[in-house]
DNA sequence: CCCTGAGTACGGTTTAAGCC
DNA sequence: GGCTTAAACCGTACTCAGGG
């Protein structure tokens, strides 16, 4: 489970990498089952795991932190009570039992004592090896020895493929309408687009029966999606023809896999519009 | 046509591991 | 010992189907 968060609908994967963060929630109703939305969960987070490796060890011990003050990571110097500076010191932490350091009094060695220190400094790189440790099952990951779990993947249902537990009608966007006791009722097919409203058509039980005003309303709701879809897609090409000249940057399409482009800065979000 | 709520997208906060 | 950052945790906003 590393990495993987379980939430009352399905599962949550987050992983932070070099300040991106990987994010992304498996809801049980869009895989079709808790089952799936778990395995689901651990392919994609084995895939980020494999495709984004920690950085090596030693590029983070090199890079500068904010308190660093010789221009050298891992040397620093030891003051002395009275501010006058003691020595000069190369520390490398190898490993929770191995943790390198030199110190190089002033004393003893006297002007050399800093650039003895940074040329010590540099051989105990040269002993640190591997990526960042982030957690145990990372090398297990990357490795391939994490067992996948067999059996097919469905894949993920959009918003309305999802048939909500107070649907009545057991298809989603297909409801019975009763305006009033006594009146025979009818089917109503409704789909909603963003920006453009619902589209909604009704077929009287009065006029077709029960069974077949039903159908009809399903296939009016099949016909709605498809409506929906080609006028996505046509937007999205106008959209494309619009920036061609300014962006070269291909979109990201819906079976590159895996899909990274929900990745964004662990922080300094701009605010929402 | 408008309100409600399921499902989830988003982004901030807290915890704790890792390292200087 | 103290600081930084990865991972876990959590609250809120948003979308759109259901329903009156």
């Amino acid at each position: 489970m590393y990495g993987i968060a379980p939430r009352p609908w399905g599962f949550e994967v987050s992983l932070v990498r070099n300040g991106t963060r990987y994010y992304r929630q498996f809801g049980k109703a869009s895989y079709g089952g808790l089952e799936q939305a778990l395995v689901q969960a651990q392919d994609w987070r084995d895939a980020v795991v494999r495709s984004v490796p920690p950085v090596a060890r030693r590029a983070r011990a090199e890079k500068l932190r904010a308190n660093n003050t010789t221009g050298v990571s891992g040397v620093f110097c030891q003051v002395a009570s009275g501010g006058r500076v003691r020595a000069w010191v190369a520390k490398t932490y190898i490993g929770q039992d191995e943790i390198l350091r030199t110190d190089f009094p002033v004393d003893s060695v006297g002007n050399a004592a800093l650039s003895l220190a940074i040329e010590e400094r540099e051989k105990q790189l040269a002993r640190m090896s591997g990526l960042a440790r982030l957690h145990p099952a990372e090398e297990a990951i990357r490795q391939g020895m994490t067992v996948q779990a067999p059996g097919p993947r469905t894949s993920k249902r959009s918003k309305s493929e999802i048939t909500r537990s107070t649907n009545s009608s057991g298809v989603s966007g297909v409801q019975f309408k009763m305006p009033n006791a006594g009146h025979p009722g009818y089917w109503l097919a409704t789909t909603f687009t963003a920006g453009k409203g619902s589209v909604c058509k009704a077929f009287s039980v009065k006029e077709h029966g029960h069974d077949m005003a039903k159908s009809l309303a399903i296939a009016e709701r099949g016909r709605q999606l498809a409506q929906k879809l080609k006028d996505a897609e046509q937007h999205e090409h106008q959209h494309e023809h619009e920036h061609e000249q300014e962006q070269a940057q291909p979109q990201q399409q819906k079976q590159a896999s895996p899909d990274f482009s929900f990745q964004y800065k662990a922080s300094g979000h701009p605010a929402r519009p």
